[in-house]
RNA sequence: GGGCCCGUAGCUCAGCGGUGAGAGCAGGGGACUCAUAAUCCCUUGGUCGGUGGUUCGAAUCCUCCCGGGCCUACCA
C-alpha cells in the first residue's frame, strides 16, 4: 500500500457560540477519519481554526463591552478545551484573524482581480447607527409595503408573498437595537462567478468530488441557470480584513473563512519546516473537507472557484453530513437537548459519544438521531458487555503467566477477524462508520462465544490444565486486541488502555494482522464504566439550566438571552384606550381537533363559561396534539373580528409566544382563573 | 411550487436483481457464574409504505400515489 499524503479539514466553528453535541458530529466524524488514516500509515494532517469575522462578532463584542479580539480569544480557548475534551486532535488549530490568513486572502484576492472577475456595484442597505452596522435583509423587520402586514423581514412578506428590499419596508426596525435604520448606499465588490460556470458544472459532477445527492442538488439549484455575482465585500465598520485595493471595504466573512483552512496549514508548515505548496499546490496531496449540509454551497461553488482562479489544488472530496436530532427532534434548549460539549463532559465519558456517533454515521447527507435510550443500551451492551468484557473475563487468568509463547489453534478465529480488516478499513475510508462498527461487533460476538465454550473458569480449577488455560486466554486477549485496533480511530483511549494491559502500543492498523505472544499481561483495570440513565438525565437537566446566550456570560441570576427581543423589537407606543380595545379573556378549550388539510391549524372550540362558545382556528398544530389541549385554560382575544378561512369561520385568537415552527408556547393563567374573566 | 433524502420486526438499522428477508437492542424461555447483573443457547415477532409495470425472478430497477424529514421559492 503506497503512502498517501492527505490534508483534512472540518468547518471552522464560529466564534460567537460554544461547541455543542451537534457540532461534534462533524468534528468526531473527521477526527475518526484522520485517526484512521494515520493508523494506516498515511501522512495525514488535520487542520481547523476559529471563524472570527463578521457582523455577529462585532455586535456580540459590543453587547459585552469588550473588543472583538478579546471575545474571539476567549471563545477560541473554550473551543480548544471542548475539542480536546472529546479527544479531537488537530495538527493545527488557528484563527481566521491571523496574519497568515490575511496574507493568503490578499494573494487569492490579487489572483481574482488579475483574472478580471471583480466588478464594483452600488448596494443600498439599511444602517443601524446605534449598533454601528449595516443590516442584512433578514436583520430588518417592518411593515409590508404591499399588503400592510406587520413584522415582516426585509426581503419578502410571508403574508402576501411580495418581494422587496429592506428599504421598501414601512417603519423598518433593526433586529439588533429596534431603532429605525437609515438608508445608506455603498459600493460593494462582486465576483463574477458565472465566468467559472462551465468549470464548476464539470467539477461538481466528476471524480466523486461530491456525494451524488449533493451534485444533484447543485445541478438543480444553481447550475441550471447563470450564477449570480457574489458580493464579497462589506463596507466599514466591519470586523474583518480590509481589502488592500479598496480602502474602507472588508472581505465578507465567507470569503476569508475557507481561506482559514490554508492559513492553518501554513502555520503547521512553518512549525514543522514543511513547504506550503506541497500541501496546497501538489497533485500528490489529497484535500478532504468535512462540513455540514447548511454550508454546502460555499464549499462546492465559491471555494473551488477561488482555488481554481488562484492556482491552488482543488478539493479531492467534500464530505457533507446532516444535522443532529435528539429523540427525533431538533435540539431544543428548553427540553435540555441542546447539550454543550462542556456540559456533556461534566456528566459522561467522551468515548460514549464517539462510539455512538460512529455507530450511526454513514456516507450520506442524512440527519442522524441521538436517541438517549438507545445511547445507553448501545454503550452498555456493545462496549462494556461485549468488547471490554472480553478482556475483563480473560486477563486476570494470565496476570501471572503472561501470554503464551506460541499462538494456539483457535479454529481460525483470529485469521477470520484479520481478514475482516480490509472490509472494515474500506468502510472507514468511505465514512461508513456504521458498517465498520457492525462488523467489529460481529467479531466481538464470535470472541465471546469462543470464551464461553472454552470455559477458562473451569480450566483454572485443574492445575494440569494451566497451559490450556493460558492458551485460551491468549486467544481471548488477542481477539480483544484486534478489536481494540479496529476501534482505535473511534476509541483512542481504549487503544491506550489495551497497550498498557498487554505491554505493546497500538500504532498501526497491521497490529490487527498478527497475534501477540509471549508478552506479560498487566493487572486488569476497568476500561470503561456502564452508563447509568441518571447520568444522562442529569446532563439533560443541567442543559436545561444552561443559558446558551452565545458568547455572553452574565453574572445576573436571570441571564435571559436578549435574542428574542432583538429578533422581534418592541412595537410603537400604544395608548391605554387602544389597549382596552383588545378584549382578552380566559377561555377553556372544550374541543380540539385536527384540520387535516391545513399544515399549521388546529380547530378549537373555546368556552367563555356558560353557553358561550367561540370557534377558533389556531396555528399551533406543530407544537400541540389536539388531545393534550382539551380542558386547559388559555388566554384568548375574544372580540377579534371574525375571519373567514378556507376551513370555516375563526372567531378569535388564542395567545401564544415563540418563534414559530414547533416552538409555540401557549399562555396559561395561574390557578383560580375562570373562563370568561377578562385579562387587563 | 421546485429539489434532495428516507419509509424493511416494538426501536435503531443492514440487505439494493437470484436459494424460504437479516443484525443489534427490546420481549419470552433456558444455561453458566470467569466478567462492570456482564456472557452463552433457544425463541416470539415483518402483506420489506401502497399501486401499477419491467423481468424467468424485485425489498432490490421504473411509474404513480401516500407518509416523514431537509433544503429552496428567484436569496446567498
Amino acid at each position: 500500500m503506497s503512502q498517501r499524503q492527505i490534508l483534512v479539514t472540518s468547518a471552522l466553528p464560529y466564534a460567537n457560540g460554544h461547541i455543542h453535541i451537534g457540532h461534534l458530529v462533524e468534528y468526531l466524524q473527521t477526527d475518526i477519519w484522520v485517526r484512521f488514516q494515520k493508523l494506516r500509515g498515511h501522512r495525514c494532517i488535520y487542520v481547523c481554526a476559529d471563524d472570527t469575522h463578521g457582523t455577529a462578532i462585532m455586535i456580540g463584542a459590543g453587547q459585552q463591552g469588550i473588543d472583538e479580539e478579546t471575545l474571539i480569544a476567549r471563545m477560541q480557548k473554550d473551543h480548544v478545551d471542548d475539542f480536546s475534551g472529546f479527544g479531537i486532535e488537530f495538527d493545527n488549530y488557528g484563527s481566521t484573524n491571523s496574519p497568515e490568513n490575511r496574507a493568503l486572502c490578499e494573494e487569492i484576492w490579487a489572483a481574482i482581480r488579475k483574472a478580471g472577475l471583480v466588478v464594483e456595484k452600488e448596494v443600498t442597505q439599511l444602517f443601524d447607527a446605534e449598533a454601528g452596522t449595516f443590516l442584512a435583509d433578514r436583520q430588518v423587520k417592518g411593515t409590508c409595503p404591499k399588503c400592510g402586514a406587520t413584522d415582516q423581514y426585509g426581503d419578502n412578506c410571508d403574508k402576501c408573498g411580495a418581494t422587496y428590499g429592506p428599504a421598501d419596508l414601512i417603519d423598518p426596525r433593526s433586529a439588533f437595537t429596534g431603532t429605525t435604520p437609515e438608508v445608506r448606499t455603498a459600493s460593494h465588490l462582486f465576483i463574477e462567478i458565472e465566468r467559472l460556470h462551465e468549470f464548476l458544472a464539470e467539477w461538481t459532477c466528476s471524480d466523486d468530488h461530491l456525494q451524488s445527492e449533493v451534485a444533484n442538488y447543485l445541478a438543480g439549484h444553481f447550475l441550471h441557470e447563470p450564477l449570480r455575482d457574489w458580493d464579497v465585500s462589506r463596507p466599514a465598520p466591519y470586523f474583518g480584513f480590509e481589502i488592500p485595493d479598496s480602502p474602507g471595504n472588508y472581505w465578507y466573512v465567507w470569503f476569508d473563512a475557507p481561506i482559514g483552512y490554508m492559513a492553518s496549514t501554513r502555520q503547521w508548515c512553518d512549525r514543522h519546516g514543511e513547504q506550503f505548496d506541497d500541501w496546497w499546490r501538489s497533485d500528490q496531496t489529497e484535500i478532504h473537507h468535512f462540513l455540514g449540509k447548511d454550508i454546502t454551497y460555499f464549499h462546492t461553488l465559491f471555494w473551488p472557484a477561488m482555488l481554481k482562479t488562484a492556482g491552488f489544488s482543488l478539493p479531492t472530496k467534500v464530505h457533507i453530513h446532516g444535522f443532529l436530532t435528539v429523540g427525533g427532534e431538533k435540539m431544543s434548549k428548553s427540553k435540555g437537548t441542546f447539550v454543550r460539549a462542556a456540559t456533556y463532559l461534566e456528566h459522561l465519558d467522551p468515548s460514549y459519544l464517539r462510539y455512538y456517533y460512529a455507530s450511526k454515521l454513514n456516507p450520506r447527507v442524512d440527519d442522524i438521531d441521538l436517541n438517549l435510550d438507545e445511547f445507553i443500551t448501545k454503550i452498555n451492551s456493545d462496549l462494556v458487555g461485549k468488547v471490554v468484557n472480553l478482556a475483563s473475563r480473560t486477563a486476570k487468568f494470565v496476570e501471572k503467566t503472561g501470554l503464551a509463547i506460541k499462538y494456539p489453534d483457535d479454529g481460525g478465529l483470529f485469521q477470520q477477524a484479520a481478514d475482516e480488516g480490509q472490509a472494515i478499513a474500506d468502510a472507514y475510508e468511505q465514512c461508513d462508520y456504521n458498517r465498520a462498527m457492525r462488523r467489529i461487533m460481529a467479531i466481538a460476538d464470535r470472541a465471546n462465544q469462543f470464551v464461553e465454550h472454552a470455559q477458562p473458569w473451569v480450566l483454572r480449577k485443574d492445575p494440569d490444565k494451566a497451559q490450556e488455560l493460558q492458551g485460551i486466554c491468549t486467544i481471548g486477549l488477542n481477539l480483544f486486541r484486534q478489536i481494540a485496533v479496529y476501534l482505535a480511530p473511534v476509541l483512542p483511549r481504549l487503544a491506550e488502555q489495551t497497550s498498557e494491559l498487554l505491554g505493546k502500543p497500538i500504532v498501526d492498523w497491521d497490529e490487527s494482522q498478527t497475534p501477540l505472544v509471549g508478552t506479560p499481561v498487566g493487572k486488569f483495570k476497568h476500561m470503561m464504566t456502564r452508563v447509568e440513565k441518571k447520568q444522562v438525565d442529569a446532563m439533560i437537566e443541567a442543559s436545561m439550566k444552561t443559558e446558551d446566550n452565545g458568547a455572553a456570560e452574565s453574572a445576573v441570576p436571570y441571564s435571559d438571552s436578549g435574542q428574542p427581543l432583538a429578533d422581534d423589537p418592541l412595537a410603537e407606543i400604544c395608548s391605554f384606550d387602544d389597549f382596552l380595545k383588545v378584549d382578552l379573556r380566559i377561555a377553556r378549550i372544550v374541543e380540539a381537533k385536527d384540520v387535516p388539510k391545513a399544515d399549521k391549524l388546529l380547530q378549537l372550540t373555546l368556552s367563555l363559561g356558560g353557553d358561550r362558545r367561540l370557534n377558533v382556528f389556531a396555528g399551533i398544530k406543530a407544537g400541540y396534539q389536539p388531545e393534550e389541549l382539551v380542558g386547559r385554560l388559555v388566554l384568548c382575544v375574544a372580540n377579534l373580528a371574525p375571519r373567514k378561512m378556507k376551513f370555516g369561520l375563526s372567531e378569535g385568537m388564542i395567545v401564544a409566544s415563540g418563534p414559530g415552527g414547533k416552538e409555540i408556547f401557549l399562555l396559561s393563567p395561574d390557578d383560580g382563573a375562570q373562563p370568561g374573566q377578562r385579562a387587563h
